[in-house]
DNA sequence: ACCTGAACACCGTTCAAGT
DNA sequence: ACCTGAACACCGTTCAAGT
């Protein structure tokens, strides 16, 4: 007996989408077995493709990893979206659930935000997303506004975005490369805030 | 005619020593073509050799990776011990002069600084120094120094070093990822160091 | 349009054998 | 002690061919 009909005309062979279950896939070979285990060939094996399918998909594995990267900037930005607007309680607490976000999303997710940073570096398009939207514009902002009620000390606001920004980067990596413990962080995170408040 | 005996007994078959000529090919073919190139069997075609010899100096792939790190750490320190003996000028200068050398490090270094931080997450033994030895352990004493002059604020020294060490660090992620045109590196570091030196 | 499957040129790792 | 060379199980990428 037949096969109940697919609703209607063209359906992809295995999946309804082979390129999101491919990123599936791979993010979760990346958390679990790191970078060098994500191979084109296993993730076709672990959707039940044959291993020349994805190329449809992703012209190659870096832009498999590039499109990783973008999924994680995307995450991101939302997380940190999310936090600021949970910490409404004042200008010093913003910044610090800020950081906190980052801090955190570096140790839940090291591997893929080496991604991340490491898609910068290559030839290609970089995924990383423009300062001016993304993870980064939320700092901005939280950085003129603090500015403006005079929460934060004066100065050159991109220069002081930066060097935040830097700042709670590399709090991030020492956490994330476990030269600093996971529990020291929040007191890390503390100390810097209040350096770059305290005028 | 006979070649002219060799000084002395044994004789490494092409190398007076194989160890180090790996490493300094896997250096350069980092710099070159990124870490994805750098492969045991290539270095083994680059250095004379066959394909299976390196593994009588590196267990596998990942030890020879974790050796190069361990080469980049030791000259990391030398360079930021040179840098800090030049600027004696002052304790100010001197910070300056540590974290200019690192982000000069990061920037002519990139692929060989990536793979310096990321050989401390993986499982194996971290080829990094101690916190009492290497190029941290001088930020460490110059931190004390300039504390007991007062020319650095007040604080527990220990945090203070992690916050400048991740400081300075972010810069060097920053510029080293094209986050940060080079030539902004020594004004985002005057800002900084400025920042924890004011009390 | 989307996927298959063979083909090619690469890997890392292991191991008997040579010197 | 140190290296060779064959063997094995993997890769990424390409491309004619199928549905």
């Amino acid at each position: 007996m037949p096969e109940p009909e697919p609703s209607h005309e063209w359906k992809p062979y295995h999946h309804g989408n082979l390129r999101a279950a491919l990123l599936t896939a791979a993010e979760q070979t990346l958390r679990e077995r790191g970078i060098g285990e994500v191979s084109l060939r296993d993730l076709a094996r672990q959707t039940g493709v044959s291993h020349g399918a994805p190329s449809r998909h992703f012209r190659d594995r870096q832009a498999l990893l590039d499109a990783l990267a973008a999924v994680g900037y995307a995450r991101l930005a939302d997380e940190i979206a999310a936090a600021t607007r949970k910490a409404d309680d004042g200008f010093e607490a913003q910044l610090r659930a800020v950081a906190a976000t980052y801090v955190r999303f570096a140790v839940d997710n090291g591997a893929l935000l080496e991604l991340m940073l490491a898609a910068g570096k290559a030839e290609g398009p970089d995924p990383a997303p423009e300062a001016s939207e993304g993870p980064y514009a939320i700092l901005g902002q939280l950085i003129r506004h603090g500015q403006e009620t005079g929460e934060l000390r004066p100065g050159d606001p991109e220069r002081l975005r930066l060097i935040i920004l830097a700042t709670f980067q590399g709090i991030a990596a020492l956490v994330s490369s476990r030269q600093v413990p996971p529990g020291q962080a929040d007191a890390l995170i503390s100390d810097a805030t209040a350096l770059f408040t305290r005028s």
